[in-house]
DNA sequence: TGGTGTGAAGTGGTTCACAGCA
DNA sequence: TGCTGTGAACCACTTCACACCA
């Protein structure tokens, strides 16, 4: 299987076609009329694009019920992002079990983030210390953060912020499951 | 404190005031002119609309790395869901420790959400299973899914579908780190 | 012929701006 | 006077439709 037309990936994607195609061509122009793209042009293109062409190093910051459950998910590492570190107020007190990350104290954050050049964070603290946190993030360098807490943030422009928000995610589902 | 203004919820939540107002509008009328909306009255009109009333039991399917990881998480409680059982294609090689929720055989599932009349459920089984085990839980009464599979599911109308999906997120945030 | 690339049209959601009411 | 409720204007994203090229 040499290429792959738009709608056999719009398909897999759960999109339309001319979305996929239009998606696409922001970027470039991958692709052969009447072929489709070749699967090894377009993938090498889509890495590039995504900064994925080598390892991303990511903290984990707060490792509670939470965080110390990331840290046991191994679902990053096969995308191609490592998880180099976790740090946490109480790090003694952090049950370790299947946990291979080291548990730090919260007071190294800054100096690993500077040393490692750590651009990824993925915050799991509690809602009333997420900002503060993220502050000390955003100070050693953190431009990006995955964020588990309920809370918004608070950061400059050139700090990028991704809510996932489990409960959040139940209640919006528990709207449509209501109605018979 | 009785009142609260729109710019004042639009701030807490990080939109703007019209549109938290907008927003409020598609389901009736509850502030004030001049006012604000009645603290109390909003948060029972709130609930009521996202069925929220009563506790919603919910079912987690697959426990095994994310799985397993989520049922140690105790986020989902205090918001009133509740975990009422997992299911597993293996239940006697998950590891228990820190889970409370009784971890089933995957046989028992369709059993236990007819008579539970469970309505929700949290998808972490691997992406080649996602779609059969999906099947299972609508035949079974399901209307609501939350998808930690990395797999767009086919659906009948009826059913709701969330989709999260870490290593995306995490893709997403790369993005925007990789250019300095 | 088949499938990309892309202007143009369509759609839905956001923001504005202000009338109307406590 | 203050703040909601809401039509109208606006904007971004989606879909269509087709020219163009391997």
């Amino acid at each position: 299987m040499e290429t792959v037309s738009s709608s056999a990936l719009a398909k897999a994607a759960g999109v339309k076609s001319s979305q996929l195609r239009k998606d696409l061509g922001y970027f470039g122009q991958f692709g052969t009329r009447g072929l489709g793209y070749s699967v090894e042009e377009l993938l090498t293109a889509i890495r590039e694009l995504l900064g994925r062409s080598q390892f991303q190093p990511v903290v984990l910051v707060g490792a509670g019920n939470l965080g110390s459950a990331l840290l046991r998910y191994s679902g990053f590492e096969k995308e191609g992002f490592e998880v180099v570190a976790a740090f946490d107020a109480f790090p003694d007190s952090v049950v370790k079990l299947g946990i291979s990350t080291p548990v730090l104290a919260i007071e190294e954050m800054l100096a690993f983030i500077r040393t490692k050049e750590v651009r990824l964070a993925i915050l799991c603290v509690p809602a009333e210390n997420a900002q503060e946190v993220t502050n000390d993030l955003v100070g050693a360098g953190v431009t990006g953060i995955l964020n588990f807490s309920p809370s918004v943030l608070q950061v400059p422009d050139a700090v990028t912020v991704n809510n996932v928000d489990l409960a959040v995610e139940l209640e919006n589902l528990s709207y449509f499951v209501r109605e018979e």
